[in-house]
DNA sequence: TCATTAAATTGTT
DNA sequence: AACAATTTAATGA
């Protein structure tokens, strides 16, 4: 996506919406340019706008209290975030830092919280959204604790193509293998040998600063322990 | 439009 | 981490 219009028009949530609704949406909503490694929102500041991504690829990562940081998740072209701040009325909890050269938008809070209350449509919207969240985040710490890297890079990549929270990506995800690694907590060579080996089982394909899904459900199985390894892999799992 | 070059990305050790 | 090979994007003839 290249627009703000475009943004929009592809949103699930928009479509419930009252054509009032609507216009005061297009016209609150900013869009951003945001340079590699920028950030669309800081841990520790005022939730002011749910965002979302109009191009590009960011990361969430969450601070421990010694300093140490942890990538959740990535938000990729056509998602939205940020509301649970919004709802629970409290600061960010998290930073989310641009992967490549991204442009966002932000829809003001107010805004947010009166389609909040004032759309059935767009609260079912966000409870499945917030439903579809708890499910990947359930996958990926069952993922970190197997700790298999191929797992890993397998379910990164079946977090990322999901048409209902990144509405209008394709098959096609352009991601670089350097992307994926900030994801998923790797190194890019273990990435380059994770997907060569999940291209060779067929399930996708490896091109240029992209990657093409083949069979997602094998991805997804791949993720579910199809090859299993027996009880030693527990020992690695404390870090 | 094509050729050249710089920069980014990938494959491998 | 370092290196070579490959692809893309940018530039200018």
């Amino acid at each position: 996506m290249s627009s703000l219009k475009e943004l929009l028009a592809a949103a699930p949530w928009m479509r419930g919406l009252t054509a009032a609704q609507r216009s005061r949406i297009e016209a609150q909503t900013v869009a951003r340019n945001l340079p590699k490694g920028g950030y669309a929102c800081r841990n520790g500041e005022a939730a002011q706008h749910w965002i979302g991504v109009i191009d590009g690829l960011l990361k969430m990562v969450v601070h421990s209290p010694e300093g140490k940081e942890t990538t959740v998740v990535g938000f990729t072209t056509g998602g939205w975030f940020g509301e649970g701040s919004l709802l629970k009325d409290e600061p960010r909890r998290y930073d989310a830092v641009a992967l490549r050269d991204s442009q966002v938008a932000y829809l003001p809070r107010a805004t947010f919280l009166s389609l909040y209350d004032t759309s059935l449509e767009f609260s079912h919207f966000l409870v499945t959204q917030l439903n579809e969240r708890l499910g990947q985040l359930i996958g990926r710490m069952t993922s970190d604790r197997l700790l298999d890297p191929n797992e890993r890079v397998a379910l990164c990549l079946t977090t990322l193509y999901h048409p209902l929270l990144y509405p209008g990506t394709e098959r096609t995800l352009p991601v670089s293998q350097e992307e994926i690694g900030h994801l998923a907590g790797l190194s890019r060579p273990r990435v380059n040998y994770a997907l060569k080996i999940l291209e060779n089982a067929g399930l996708l394909r490896v091109e240029h600063r992209r990657i093409t899904i083949l069979n997602l459900e094998g991805l997804k199985q791949h993720q579910s322990g199809s090859h299993l390894r027996p009880h030693h892999a527990a020992a690695h799992s404390i870090r």
